[in-house]
RNA sequence: GGAGGCGUCGCCUAGUCCGGUCUAUGGCGCCCGCCUGCUAAGCGGGUUUGGGGCUACAACCCCAUCGAGGGUUCAAAUCCCUCCGCCUCCGCCA
């Protein structure tokens, strides 16, 4: 949830955000109505209600017919309280939805418009070029013995798999190389739950335009988490963290879930957009002064991790429409996929800035009152499509697979995989 | 799943039976000051969080906050209901 002090302070400036994501600047005329309804419910309420405190202890030291008199008064006054109350709670209610419905605004530096309209930043190392046909990573998962889709399907449905024997390896692999170098660059490796309570998923910005997306529970109040920034984010919801400890970083490994509602027809085929995933996510508390530079270093472990894996990609500045809701700004890294001749998001990094702490009530002590900490995460491996980019990228006119030298120690040296039949 | 116990402003704790003097007690820790060759001790003061008013975003005043949400009442930490969490025992289980 953005400032309401900014809001109040310089509400062009959110117009003008909402306008750079392709919304509609309406909400801040609704949110500014309702701060002054809001505000003015309360100064009401309040006097009524100090009015009866006041009353009620001198009713508490009245005798006779001084006290029935206070009694008579008080009591209308009890009723009136209440309907004050309740008028507060409303406008209250109004002006906190209004609030919470207005995303970050983007950082100057995010482009402009929608999902199209990103800034290549960089491009790292080159596409492959081959001298025989590629295999795509279905063909390639088959003949590896590494994906069963045809199993998955069967037991879970479209968009499910199974990973087996090398390809259940590969995943503790990239899972043991990723924590490693997280813990290396003094993470705290974290194995986090992946259903949580409607207040971390709604805290995280999952519940208001994403809320398709999210699996939720039958019969409980429970959700599946898309990625482990969810219960990284809440973990220390309702805390005051000691400014000292900042920057907390943790790696945390956990199951992903996604309903990939409104994609039907896109990457039907293998495991690139799947239903569940696993994944290590990186994630940040710190200042917000300090999350800009922040913001950098996670990008540059996303990258030390995808060169440790020898795969070709290119860094974009994601559009401001396409941030979701939470982050300020945004870069994917996008690698090389042979097959399918273009590049495709592998990692992904977000500055939530104190958008997320704000509304889980993270904050550090401060000299003149609490404030907000920044919450940042960044993707260090996406299990599946990391699969995907090494399996086509590394693969080998037999169906063989090379195997990046950083990656061997984690397969017992291992240097090829080597199709089953 | 069953039975019982518990949840108080960083930690511990008084208060809850019997509603009003609770503006929530005391200790520990922490902060400021005093005293003091130094340290320790001692003395005095302060120390939840969120919101509103007024403002310099200070000081000050007010409202809420005793796990959460409802209810009863002129008045709730205290009485009633629902929920959540923790502990002990039993059952079941990876």
């Amino acid at each position: 949830m953005i400032d309401a002090r900014l809001l109040r302070d310089d509400p062009d400036r959110i117009r003008a955000a909402q306008v750079k994501r392709g919304l509609s600047p309406d909400v801040v005329d609704r949110a500014l109505a309702a701060d002054e309804a809001r505000r003015s419910a309360i100064a009401t309420y309040e006097s009524r209600r100090a009015e009866q405190k006041s009353l009620g202890k001198q009713v508490a030291q009245a005798q006779g017919e001084e006290k029935t008199a206070l009694l008579a008064r008080t009591k209308a006054l009890s009723a009136e309280v209440k309907e004050l109350e309740a008028a507060q709670g409303a406008a209250e209610t109004e002006w906190d939805e209004a609030l919470r419905s207005i995303p970050n605004p983007a950082a100057d530096e995010s482009p402009a418009g929608g999902e199209d309209d990103f800034v290549v930043l960089e491009h790292v190392g080159t596409p492959r070029e081959f001298d025989f046909e590629p295999r795509d990573h279905i063909e390639l998962g088959r003949m590896l013995g590494a994906i069963d889709l045809e199993r998955g399907a069967k037991v879970s449905g479209s968009r499910f798999y199974f990973l087996t024997g090398i390809g259940a390896q590969l995943e503790l692999a990239l899972v043991n190389m990723a924590m490693d170098q997280a813990r290396n660059a003094g993470f705290t490796q974290v194995i986090a739950p992946s259903l949580v309570k409607p207040r971390a998923m709604e805290g995280t910005g999952f519940l208001g335009q994403a809320a398709d997306d999210v699996y939720r529970i039958e019969g409980e109040d429970l959700y599946l988490v898309g990625t482990s920034e969810v219960p990284m984010a809440a973990y220390h919801s309702d805390e005051i963290l000691d400014a000292g400890a900042l920057p907390l970083r943790y790696s945390a490994f956990s199951p992903c879930f996604r309903k990939e509602a409104g994609s039907h027809g896109k990457d039907t085929k293998g495991i690139i957009r799947v239903h569940w995933f696993d994944k290590v996510e990186m994630f940040v508390l710190t200042t917000v002064e300090e999350s800009y530079a922040e913001h950098q270093r996670l990008l540059a472990w996303e990258k030390e991790f995808l060169d440790k894996l020898e795969l070709a990609y290119r860094v974009i500045d994601v559009a401001a429409g396409d941030l979701g809701l939470s982050a300020q700004r945004k870069f994917d890294c996008e690698a090389w996929i042979p097959t399918q001749g273009k590049y495709r998001e592998l990692t992904s990094t977000s500055n939530c800035t104190d958008f997320q702490s704000r509304r889980l009530d993270i904050r550090t002590r401060g000299e003149s009152g609490n404030t907000p900490v920044a919450t940042l995460n960044g993707t260090l491996t996406a299990i599946t499509r990391t699969i995907v980019a090494i399996l086509e990228t590394h693969q080998q006119a037999d169906g063989s697979v090379r195997v990046p030298e950083a990656l061997r120690p984690y397969l017992g040296g291992l240097e090829v995989l080597k199709p089953v039949s």
